[in-house]
DNA sequence: TGTGTCACG
DNA sequence: ACGTACGTGACACAA
């Protein structure tokens, strides 16, 4: 590998260690001596990051190791602080050097780089011989390839662990091997697709494998160590070289981008390198296995998340790795037509804003609050914040306020959606998501490029973009009141479980309990405007939402828009209508003060010591209130989405998204009612709590959100 | 790179 | 007395 070297050592034989000041001011080279020069740019605004590099550079001139640039002392430039920052890069591109020629020499013996017919042939045979590989790829981005992507992305290669053997396998580098990819992969699919496998972070690997060469790594995905690591630990760092350092106290090994230069890619890398590099990922991988399984067979108290993993979070993983590759349909044509709408709305709102106030940036919050708070005078309720919520109680007190909001809105869906969305879109015309099953602390779902668990849903226009499959309808079932369902059975409430269990509405029930009034009165009530009853509803709603969050009376007030002191009466007399639920909340406090952590329905934990120990300790109890709830409700769709397994093949039926309480599916448009029902029931059923769980069906004949109604649809065809 | 804001459940 | 809703990811701005 080459690095390029601009400057010029000017000071590699002079004596290390002190130096008289004239020695300094000849090599500084333009009149200011080197202490003259460091005090100088210590002076000015540094970053830490810059600090740590100014004093590194500093360390380097001085001892000789380093001289200014070339360029710079010809033409009498004092040093400046961006040549001290460009010195550095040199500095680090020598070091990475090092390391590099440090790690070529430290391969150990039982790694190999495959590159012959020989020795692909070995590593054949040793897959063939192991109960469980470990495998990992090494990818790079190309033109306008993204290295993360399966889809625009390409693979340098990959690598193997079978019985302790460590092996790398090029297939697009630029140092050539004597295979080819088809000799690759015609050699080694079928014991690829045929052993068990352990990686870390099994749906990258397993859609590059898959994308790119059709190899099934999914179907045979035993263990994912990412999980694996999240059921020991949620809050540690989970990436693989920090796991292999915490536990298995191995040495430091260096990530790619402190190896290797800036803009280096993988399929770049000299294969002597590359082999210890990558063969060490898959080493790894499979120490970290056989580790964490130590772990869960030798500790009792692991068992039930040991089940909870294997039963559970495994299956769902690799259901939502399928999920991502199938995609979904996009319209990208209508996201541009739908864009130049919101462009024309845009367009208006500002000529109002402008009107008023001039020119100002709306998307600067500091511009914003220059004009509210300063120029038009208004009352800065949130110590400058401008979000919506605030703005919300200001929209009285002058036209613009509700303007901004809007023009917020319609900002953000073009910049988060409309825009952004038909970029997404692959070769096939559709947008593949990617889920990470155990994502969230809590155990729920992770999603991004793009993440679909975001898509508005209060204006539909977003979520239309997203098509079923010709011949296909999408349906959308999702769990009504989940969390709360949770909650009534966690806190064995008898006031709640009566109300699930009669079919009550569930707001009217809280607004009774909250005001006195009698549930029959509200829900006869309730519809009727400017009654106490409808009012009492819709005050109810907040609080059922925030009791799962660890309700406060400021969360509530700013909620309901009120003062502190009423939104901690109905606070209380909430507490006082289910008394079993505050005495649940008080005991999970109770038990995450006492025992550093709290545990949900299934074995899920959440370890919340640390947060005490940091002072966050209202924001812990909240947490600790609430991780109980959303985990559990979030475990129990797993549930269902394993209760599915075996079932939605049958019914030619697939997952499609997973949007926390509500799933997606792919369906043919042939299904029949029974059917959906048969889906419906197993979700239901998934799990059994004190109270029943209820799930609703949407039929969406052609665009997500787009519904028709099931008698319609059912008796139409 | 961190902060503020806002989309979802 | 203090500072609050829980859990995410994406984007624009300001350094």
């Amino acid at each position: 590998m080459e690095i390029k070297i601009e400057s010029i050592s000017l000071n590699r034989n002079t004596s290390e260690g002190l130096k008289t000041a004239v020695e300094k001011r000849k090599e500084s080279g333009v009149g200011e001596t080197l202490e003259e020069a460091f005090s100088r740019i210590y002076a000015m605004k540094n970053t830490d990051a810059d600090r740590r590099k100014i004093a590194e550079v500093e360390r380097a001139i001085l001892s000789g190791e380093i001289g200014r640039e070339k360029k710079q002392l010809e033409s009498g430039k004092k040093l400046s602080k961006a040549e001290v920052i460009r010195l550095w890069n040199v500095l680090e591109d020598r070091k990475k050097e090092e390391r590099i020629r440090h790690l070529i020499e430290s391969k150990p013996d039982n790694y190999f780089l495959v590159s012959n017919a020989r020795e692909l042939a070995e590593l054949k045979e040793s897959i063939e011989q192991a109960d469980i590989i470990s495998v990992d790829c090494e990818t790079f981005g190309e033109k306008d390839g993204d290295q993360f992507d399966p889809y625009t992305g390409k693979m340098a290669g990959f690598s193997i662990t079978a019985n302790d053997r460590h092996y790398y396998v090029p297939l697009n580098h630029t140092e050539k091997t004597e295979l080819s990819e088809d000799d690759v992969f015609s050699s080694l699919k079928v014991p690829l697709e045929s052993t068990p496998n352990v990686m870390h972070n099994a749906p990258f690997d397993a859609k590059f494998f898959y994308v790119r060469y059709g190899i099934d790594l999914i179907t045979n995905l035993y263990a994912d160590t990412n999980i694996l690591s999240m059921a020991l630990n949620e809050n540690i760092s989970h990436k693989l070289k920090d796991l292999a350092h915490a536990w298995l106290k191995l040495e430091d090994s260096y990530p790619f981008d402190k190896l290797f230069s800036k803009g280096y890619r993988f399929n770049e890398v000299p294969l002597d390198a590359a082999v210890v590099y990558a063969a060490g990922d898959t080493e790894k991988t499979q120490k970290l296995y056989d580790w964490m399984m130590g772990v869960f067979d030798s500790r009792e108290d692991l068992s039930e998340i040991k089940r909870l993993v294997f039963d559970v979070e495994m299956p769902v993983c690799r259901t939502f790795i399928r999920a991502d590759l199938r995609g979904i349909g996009f319209d990208p044509k209508k996201a541009i037509e739908v864009d130049r709408q919101f462009e024309r709305e845009v367009v208006e709102i500002e000529k109002d804003i402008h009107r008023m106030v001039g020119e100002i940036n709306l998307n600067s919050p500091k511009q914003l609050q220059k004009t509210l708070f300063g120029e038009l005078g208004l009352p800065d309720l949130a110590k400058g914040s401008t979000k919506s919520d605030v703005l919300e109680k200001l929209t009285q007190k002058h036209p613009i306020v509700p303007k901004i909001i809007e023009h917020r809105k319609v900002t953000k869906l073009r910049s988060s959606f409309t825009q952004p969305l038909p970029k997404k879109v692959k070769a096939d015309g559709k947008i593949h998501p990617s889920h990470n099953s155990w994502g969230a602390v809590t155990g729920r779902f992770t999603c991004k490029d793009p993440n679909t668990q975001q898509m508005p849903s209060n204006r539909n226009e977003i979520r239309h973009l997203f098509l079923a499959d010709p011949g296909r309808i999408l349906i959308g079932i999702d769990y009504s009141q989940i969390e709360l369902r949770v909650l009534a059975h966690l806190a064995n409430d008898p006031v709640l479980i009566r109300a699930f269990k009669e079919g009550r509405d569930i707001h009217s029930t809280t607004a009774a309990q909250i005001t006195g009034i009698p549930y029959e009165q509200i829900e006869e009530r309730k519809d009727i405007d400017g009654t106490k009853e409808q009012k009492a509803r819709k005050n109810a709603k907040p609080v059922n939402f925030g009791i799962a969050y660890g309700i406060t009376s400021v969360g509530l007030a700013n909620q309901l828009n009120t003062t502190k002191q009423e939104a901690q009466k109905i606070i209380d007399s909430y507490f006082k209508g289910y008394p079993n639920i505050k005495r649940y909340m008080d005991e999970q406090v109770r038990m995450a003060r006492t025992k550093g952590y709290v545990l949900d329905m299934f074995g899920r934990k959440r370890r919340l010591a640390n947060q005490y120990r940091r002072g966050f300790t209202g924001g812990a109890d909240r947490q600790a209130g609430n991780f109980p709830i959303q985990s559990s409700a979030g475990t129990i769709l797993k549930k269902a989405v394993v209760a599915l397994e075996p079932i939605l093949p049958e019914l030619n039926v697939n997952i499609s998204l997973q949007i926390h309480d509500e799933l997606l599916f792919d369906c043919p448009a042939s299904i029949t009612s029974e059917e959906v029902r048969l889906i419906v029931d197993t979700m239901e059923n998934a799990h059994k709590l004190v109270v029943p769980l209820k799930c609703d069906a949407e039929i969406y004949p052609n665009r997500w959100a787009e519904k028709v109604e099931w008698s319609d649809w059912f008796k139409s065809s």
